[in-house]
DNA sequence: GTGGTCTAGACCACA
DNA sequence: GTGGTCTAGACCACA
């Protein structure tokens, strides 16, 4: 599990864990009754303060992406498999429209658009190291969600 | 000059001003000696409080989009247009390839993702009126959200 | 609005706030709308640190009883009571199950037990400002649990 | 004597454990004399750390309720039914008003409360094994406690 | 003034 | 060793 976190990109780190830790789970990369790294350990990995690793597994918790094993650690729940491949599609989606719609409301057309999602998608599509992912459900938009901001 | 602001979103309330105001410059609903609505103005229009706007607005003029006229208020620069273009087209695709990261990193494939930016771009193309916008997000996707950016 | 904090009974001094303030709600001494004393001065009012405050509000939030107003403080949701009502319901009968369950395993009757619960009522009944409790909805047992003990 | 341990109910595990060998012995379940499980054994029976066992043993140790018998392990002290079943009756009517005053507090009236109480000790009352329960003495409310919840 | 986030360091229950 | 909770103090965006 790997994470890449940047303190500046204004979302808040805890919430990037929490994001990131949900992708995995979606994809496959954490399975469920794994343990999650240490509060310390990852803490340290990451040079953030233990509290805020915390933090972030305590909003996992509550999304019942993982659960305590009392003096062991911190372990993906049955069944996060689905819920987090659920939550992640909404999660994108969400963060999608929200700047597809400041583009056309900018004036951006629809065509330019897609034309730089395009290109960006074949720039980065070799750098990001795709895991091979778990097929996805294409079905509904959106569906659940995990807790509301 | 309508904005719509979401506070909710994650992005400050005045950065999303500094972003629509320079849109609209890129665009052409604002030209090159246009006078700005009022900071007081403005914060009444969008019940927002005028230190927001004000603050917004210092940021225009450090990015010489807008300059104060003495006693007049704050207008559009000249050459503010073009350069607002570009900044503008910086700023989508800046979002965009974060968000495209994000889905990629997260396990979701190419193909995917330039659906659902389909989907959206064309739900979203009917209800947004580029230029001169009004109301926004019409569609109901995205129901809840697990953590917002 | 009244708390009375424990900091030694088992439960924690976050878990206590987000209850209180969950049946305050529930019983109409907090209104939809009203504003929740401040993180600071809560704090300063229960000689406890402002950030176990602001966790349990954080809670309450994610329980959707409150919401943010940005630079303002937080307020009640609309909606709160009747969903603070049924978790009010489910947080007492989750706890008295509890305690009756112990109490017959350990070896005390059904009869003993229900005739120490009416000596305590009758007891506490006088002592208790039992602020004219809202009628509640006696439906199902259980219904939600908002936040567990 | 059988055990049921929550790890998640709040109550620390070597408080219930502590709470129902106080119990069994109050019942009679336990005799003077009698010999406990070792501390491994019971570790092992209830997939808990025996070190979380003999934290439980020392408390019982120190409330004169177990007494060691070198070399051949814990045994109920004589004199320990008694004193049990004055501090069993002591905890139970301790949480009880702990949930009760909380329910009060809460707004819900004494009648309702005590139509839950009914209705959980009748659902209860059949899944309970309550062992032969001896007779109890119904005097003093919470005598004394020999461990605080 | 308000809440949100983060750091640093402490103590507890449990393994 | 593990997570859970709490304190103390800092900086930020917003009103």
């Amino acid at each position: 599990m790997f994470f890449s976190i940047d303190p500046n990109n204004g979302v808040a780190i805890y919430e990037q864990i929490v994001r990131q830790v949900t992708f995995a789970v979606a994809e496959g990369t954490l399975c469920p009754g794994q343990l999650l790294p240490s509060v310390r350990q990852l803490g340290q990995q990451l040079a953030i303060n233990p509290n805020t690793i915390a933090r972030a597994y305590q909003q996992l918790q509550a999304d019942q992406v993982i659960e305590t094993l009392r003096g062991r650690g911190l372990a993906v729940c049955a069944g996060a498999t689905e819920r987090c491949r659920k939550v992640r599609r909404s999660l994108i989606a969400q963060r999608l429209r929200s700047v597809l719609t400041e583009a056309l409301h900018g004036g951006l057309k629809a065509e330019e658009i897609e034309q730089i999602v395009g290109q960006q998608l074949h720039s980065l599509a070799g750098s990001v190291p795709t895991i091979g992912s778990a097929p996805e459900d294409v079905a509904s938009d959106d569906a659940v969600a995990m807790a509301g901001e």
